[in-house]
Formats: structure tokens, C-alpha cells, sequence
DNA sequence: TTTTCAACAGATAAAATTATCCGTATAAAG
DNA sequence: CTTTATACGGATAATTTTATCTGTTGAAAA
């Protein structure tokens, strides 16, 4: 459903929500580890979520790493996937037409209509913090 | 949502369902034409839909071109799916994981749960032709 | 102040997807 | 039978996505 850079950053971003807090900062290594996925393409995805958007937050040094404050922590999953500008993916039309829109709609349009509706819905309600305490809880994991 | 082979797949698909039939074919020229994409590579995406699968068929030489059986006609969007490979993305999880399963999920698995069986029972029941019927009354287009 | 540890930034590389080109095979028309 | 129009197949190219590497910067610890 997602490109990889967006899967791997709704991951990093939910266990960093998890562990994380401003006198436990997370290292990329750590990271890397505990999300299962390249340790390196992750640390550049992560950039796009404290430099351009400021989901996450990063202190360089000695005990540093990433963090959530406890209002990130609040944000939809929605800003993740601004940040990585899968938002965009998600609005198109399933048979890619650029201008399928109410007043012209595709064949898929008006079926598809509610899935999309539910689909926006459900990531502009559900929180980063939300599946991180899930995920803390033990009932969902976020690695294979 | 789809990959560009995938958009192209049902896109060419509806117009051959709408516009061929046995005594009607389609050339590769009118359909690119048609339905606004890049010739030589929707060519090789029909490709898969003939001789791997068996969605659509062809007939090379003078009145040559594409076209549906009324039998293929009935067939779900779903089986383009198949064909192009995106069945697998479309079961895939929303955060990346090989074995996000009903015993082992992934924290948004409950909550994408309703929303993924809504989009397989889309596909699986809207056929090919419905979709063709439905653009050659006018009412939804397959073009910008 | 110096050392150390970790994020940051830019360059580069590998792989997958998207796209084009051209010669070949095939079936119908003349 | 020859010509013609079309799909077919393989090779190749361009672009995007995914991924790695290396040196730099910044902040804390020593």
C-alpha cells in the first residue's frame, strides 16, 4: 500500500514513541534493530521527519539520538505520511488519472468513494502515540 | 494507490471491454490513444494479459488488435490484479511486514482490518465489463 | 578544552519500475 | 503468392526508488 520509505517510517516512528522520551533518546542503531530494516536508508527517512517536518527530535553526541515529545507523540499517523508525501499517493485515483474528481469520476469513483473516506479517516484519527502504547502493551508487534 | 502497469492494466482493459469485441479489435495505437498512456509500454503490459493470463485476447495482422470475449467480460477487476502482480500488494500490510497475520499483527492491522476486506470484495465483485458499461454511457471516463 | 559519540549532509551506487526501439512472427487482404 | 498490418519478443535506456558510504557538524562527557 505504501513505499517502503513510508513503511519504514511509520515504524521507526511508532518504536520511537515507544521508547523514546527526552531523557531516553534512541540511537539509528537501535533503531535499525528493533524495526528491522537498513540502518543507513532509515537514518536519511528520518531526517525528513525532524530537519523538514518536526514529527521527531534529534540531538546529536554522546546520549543522543531521537525522541518524541509528548505532544509528537499526539500527532496523526496522517503527518507521517505527509512528511514522506505519501498524502498525495492516497488522494489518487485508483486508475490514476490525475483529474478524477466528483464532477468527472472514474469508473472506480464512486465505488471506491467510502474505502477512501474510511481509509483518510482512520489515519487522520489514530495517533503515533496510540499504536506505540499498543505496541508497548505486547498485544501488536512492529517487526516480523 | 497501484503501480503505473497496474493503472494502465485496467485502463486498457475497460476501454477493450467497452469499445472490442470478436469482430471488433482494437489496435495497441487506438487504445494508447484512448486511454492517454505511453504505446510501447502499455503494449507489454497487454502482453501479460494475453499470453500469461487470458483476460484479454489478440490477433496480429491486417484487423488485428485486441478484444474481450463476453465470458472475459465477466471477469473480476480482481483477475487484472492478478495478472499484473499487485494481488500481493493489495494483501500486503500497511507497515511492511512479511508476517503481520491475525496472531501476530501489526498495530494497525485491527483497525485496517474492515477497511482491506471492503477493498478485496470491491475487486473481486466489480467486474470488467460493468465498468466498461458504466464509461460508455457517459457518465465516468477513462481519460484526463 | 579535548575527546567522543551520535546525528547530519552530500555523493554515490544498486535495484526496481517505467519506457522506448527494432527486428520477427503471424494472419488477413490484395 | 505477395504484400501489408498488426501483435510479439528481446534488448536497451531512462527514471525513480531504495540503499550505502564517508566526511562534517554538534553536543555532551571526560
Amino acid at each position: 500500500m505504501f513505499s517502503k520509505t513510508t513503511e519504514y517510517a511509520l515504524r521507526a516512528a511508532i518504536y520511537i514513541a515507544q521508547e523514546g522520551s527526552e531523557n531516553n533518546k534512541i540511537s539509528i542503531v537501535a533503531i535499525a534493530k528493533a524495526i528491522d530494516s537498513p540502518q543507513s536508508f532509515t537514518a536519511k527517512i528520518l531526517q525528513l521527519l525532524t530537519r523538514d517536518s518536526k514529527v521527531i527530535s534529534s540531538v546529536p553526541g554522546p546520549n543522543g539520538g531521537f525522541y518524541m515529545t509528548e505532544a509528537a507523540k499526539q500527532l496523526p499517523v496522517y503527518s507521517i505520511l505527509v512528511a514522506t508525501g505519501e498524502d498525495i499517493t492516497l488522494n489518487k485515483c485508483v486508475l490514476g488519472l490525475d483529474k478524477c474528481s466528483e464532477s468527472k469520476p472514474c469508473p472506480m469513483h464512486p465505488r471506491y468513494k467510502s474505502i477512501k473516506k474510511q481509509l483518510l479517516q482512520l489515519f487522520e484519527t489514530e495517533t503515533i502515540g496510540k499504536l506505540a502504547t499498543d505496541a508497548k502493551l505486547g498485544s501488536v508487534f512492529i517487526k516480523n
